[in-house]
DNA sequence: GACCGGTATTGATCCACATCAAGCGCCCTA
DNA sequence: TAGGGCGCTTGATGTGGATCAATACCGGTC
């Protein structure tokens, strides 16, 4: 286990990838673009299954997701784990190394994947000659922080249907993002995965799946989700999946 | 309500304040400490019961705790609301609103607090010119993050008397990081707001409390809590609060 | 010192979800 | 194409915490 995963110098730049609308280089110029290319010099390929970093594991790098999906895993001394969120191409995986050097979290590929390696000294240093990267970075990690309370209240105030009907919104919302259909997707995780992040047993999310098609709001059938009712979803959550004022 | 709140140009010095191990400017020297004092130019005494800030309200400052103690709260549109945290001296509050230039939640006072104004773009110009800031507040953001992990593990995975014994160990260790008792506090929070930030009715809180006090782990008597027995309180939670690796 | 409203405790009952258990279906590999 | 295993579904039962309700306590005010 831990074995050196496949490393790759390749010719990378920010500037020309398709995914610059949702990564780190959001809202910025072709100009500005230019710049960024030096912070990112490597890709690295994650397996289905791998791990991109384990807890404990020094912290160096940011990696920003090119492709594929993983999750964020972590864990007690006694066994107790959860899931504490899900990642999709353009996300950033890491920032919870910078405050002790060191990941308090798994990474784990849901397939494979390949990510952008972001030497996170040097992203410190380009920041600081470089506003608008500083002042972007610093909003992804204030956003971070305002969509783990988004779970808090979930886990703390929401009954099993509405967390699996903010998840699947949730999961919606970041698909067409991404451009792909919102009400159609395969899901990358399992049931128990699912109900780890919402702190729910893997019976009583597939119960919740059965219910929605019960209701006509999804068809399920095994990872392949098709909403059928957006609005329905919607109003099961009370609207509010996300905290709104 | 919403009124003004007092606001005082006083005579302000990161370099001069007791808080300085615990706050920005933590682990940084003397002449460094000078170059944080343009950073902080007001203060703000906020009442018992008063808002800082409120959920839309637009993001200018973040505030340093200078004493005091506060709950952050988020909302939802049908009237569902949680705490999302308690802070206290030297803690920082604000950052939510970073990502998009307005809170994501309101931070109440619950008892008459001070705290320090820390204009953001001001922070962000001087976090520029000046390496050991820029660092050190991406490890506050961080460590954010890795906070909120932990209560997501606990809301998602913990029993109720679980939920309070990690609770309460944080408090304790907290007072304890500001020269204050380990075992003997006086909570500033009500029941129901301790079972909101964990995700609790208030009535299971207070049945946790009295059973804490038959098992004769704490002694309780209304928000007075001395704590008789840290090392069982650490047993209950299966020694990991914390996500630890 | 008596009153009053907000806060806390405690008991009785209920219910959402966990747990235990059985069987099925899909995917992977040979 | 057959077999095996993991993931999923569904049913029966158990339980931790929610809910409903009554009472007690404390801090403030007149």
């Amino acid at each position: 286990m831990n074995a050196p995963l496949s490393l790759a110098h390749l010719k990378i730049a920010c500037s020309t990838c398709n995914l610059r609308e949702l990564c780190l280089p959001v809202g910025m110029t072709r100009d500005e673009l230019e710049t960024l290319d030096q912070l990112v010099y490597t890709r690295r390929r994650i397996k289905r299954g791998e791990s991109l970093f384990r807890c404990g594991d020094a912290f160096q790098s940011l990696y920003a997701i090119r492709s594929g999906f993983f999750k964020s895993r972590v864990a007690t001394a006694v066994g107790r784990d959860q899931v504490s969120g899900f990642q999709m191409a353009g996300e950033l995986l890491g920032i919870d190394g910078i405050g002790s050097d060191a990941h308090h979290c798994d990474a784990v590929a849901l397939e494979d994947s390949e990510v952008c390696a972001i030497p996170y000294a040097r992203l410190e240093e380009l920041s600081r000659n470089f506003p608008p990267l500083q002042h972007h970075f610093h909003k992804v990690m204030s956003r971070e922080i305002v969509r783990d309370h988004g779970v808090m209240l979930l886990l703390g105030s929401m009954r099993a249907e509405e967390r699996l009907a903010a998840f699947l919104l949730n999961l919606s919302q970041r698909f067409t993002a991404r451009g792909f259909s919102a009400s159609e997707f395969i899901l990358r995780m399992t049931r128990e995965e699912i109900g780890s992040y919402l702190g729910l047993k893997l019976e009583t999310v597939s119960r919740a799946f059965s219910k929605f098609q019960d209701d006509g709001l999804v068809s399920v059938q095994q990872k392949h989700i098709r909403i059928a009712d957006i609005a329905g979803l919607k109003k099961l959550t009370g609207q509010g999946a996300q905290a709104n004022c």
